[in-house]
DNA sequence: CCTCTAATGTGAGATATCTCCTAGTTACAT
DNA sequence: ATGTAACTAGGAGATATCTCACATTAGAGG
């Protein structure tokens, strides 16, 4: 992970008023490689993360061991915003999905300043909102899809510079599916060349998974 | 609908300390019966609502003109937070299941002494923090269960002294099933006794139920 | 470098669910 | 009171998905 200072890394200003140039003055531009540790579960957070650019998984480990994906993260997200806001308590393992670039503010910089500033509450509040009814709306329109459709979006969220390479217990998991069903249905999106074998995961075809979608959308 | 000023209905104070008396003077009780609007689609927001008692249904009319239910709201959850948040615009329908009792503030109210207020702003998005990790666990769970098990735990959601009677066209929607599988299940449930149809609709047997969801749950 | 575990990959039979259809009943509007 | 639309109810065939099993490969740890 590099760590620099935001004016150090010459970041094209946020569109924050609640970011003050003495707020960003102490705060950093964090970027992981893949694979890259953000938070590990259980860990204190010392950071709230505003995500530039890249993607990242979060991850939850069961009493049992078992490690299951709990949603994806994408440019725009925020990382640590359910905690500052203490709708949870217990923080869970963030790993980057190939490059991932974040403004890090510290924590007792958030609770000094911010935590009770309007502007920055009604904003995460609006943020949070937002999340939730985007979720809902995808969590319901999915189902009603079968799996291959679901996992086109997912291949598409989850792809890096055109290639997939998650581990396909976890995706399956996290999809409600079977490993079997999972696996047979990359199959079928591979013999359609939606997608295409490489080593241990696949080139995307990106238009046409698009493509299929929408075609997934007007059946319903 | 029954409209009372909060002091005239003797309630049992909240505990919630960004509601002064101050603004509890100028707030009401509402009670609603069943089927009647607590809001209509596309109409301005009034009152931001917390529910005392009693169930609901938010359905979202679509441009075709079908009713889809978006979600159910109990007792101790909020109406209208969203559109206090700024996270959505427009308003849903809103409908009493059976008699429904909530705390209504009125807007202005709310806009000139809450909207400020780090108290409340803080409460507000630890509320829609918190329900956003509910809908998640709970989508992520359901979409790994059968429809039996996701009907039962529907049925005891929305049951009003242990009586069903929703419309099942626009539940089989809800349930991203088939109306065929729906009443298919239906027939499943009553033959094996959780439920006995009764007019229109079914009482249930909420305990056998239980059981039902309980038994599913351990078979992931 | 070797060994072990976890991930990948596939076959086969069973089941949950979908699609298409028809018939009967109820509630609402005129 | 009547007619119509929407809801309830179920049959039958097809398909998406599950379950159980086994074989191969790759990666991690010693």
């Amino acid at each position: 992970m590099k760590k620099m200072n935001v004016q150090e890394a010459q970041l094209t200003p946020l569109t924050y008023p609640f970011l003050s140039s003495s707020i960003l003055a102490r705060s950093y531009l964090f970027i992981y490689e893949k694979n890259e540790y953000v938070i590990r579960t259980g860990t204190q957070l010392d950071f709230l993360f505003f995500v530039l650019a890249g993607k990242a998984r979060i991850i939850n480990t069961e009493a049992n061991g078992k490690n299951v994906i709990l949603q994806f993260i994408q440019a725009e997200d925020l990382i640590g915003d359910l905690y500052v806001v203490n709708a949870e308590k217990h923080t869970k393992d963030v790993v980057a999905i190939g490059q991932l670039h974040c403004l890090a503010i510290p924590l007792p910089i958030v609770k000094q300043h911010l935590i009770n500033d309007p502007l920055f509450l009604t904003f995460i509040s609006t943020y949070i909102g937002q999340k939730l009814l985007k979720r809902m709306e995808h969590f319901s329109l999915a189902q009603t899809f079968e799996l291959k459709y679901r996992l086109a979006e997912l291949l598409i969220t989850v792809a890096v510079d055109g290639y997939y390479s998650e581990n396909n217990t976890q995706i399956a998991d996290y999809l409600g599916t079977s490993y079997r069903h999972l696996m047979h249905t990359f199959k079928k999106l591979r013999e359609q060349n939606y997608i295409k074998k490489q080593g241990r995961g696949y080139m995307i075809d990106e238009a046409k998974l698009i493509q299929l979608i929408t075609a997934g959308s007007k059946l319903s």
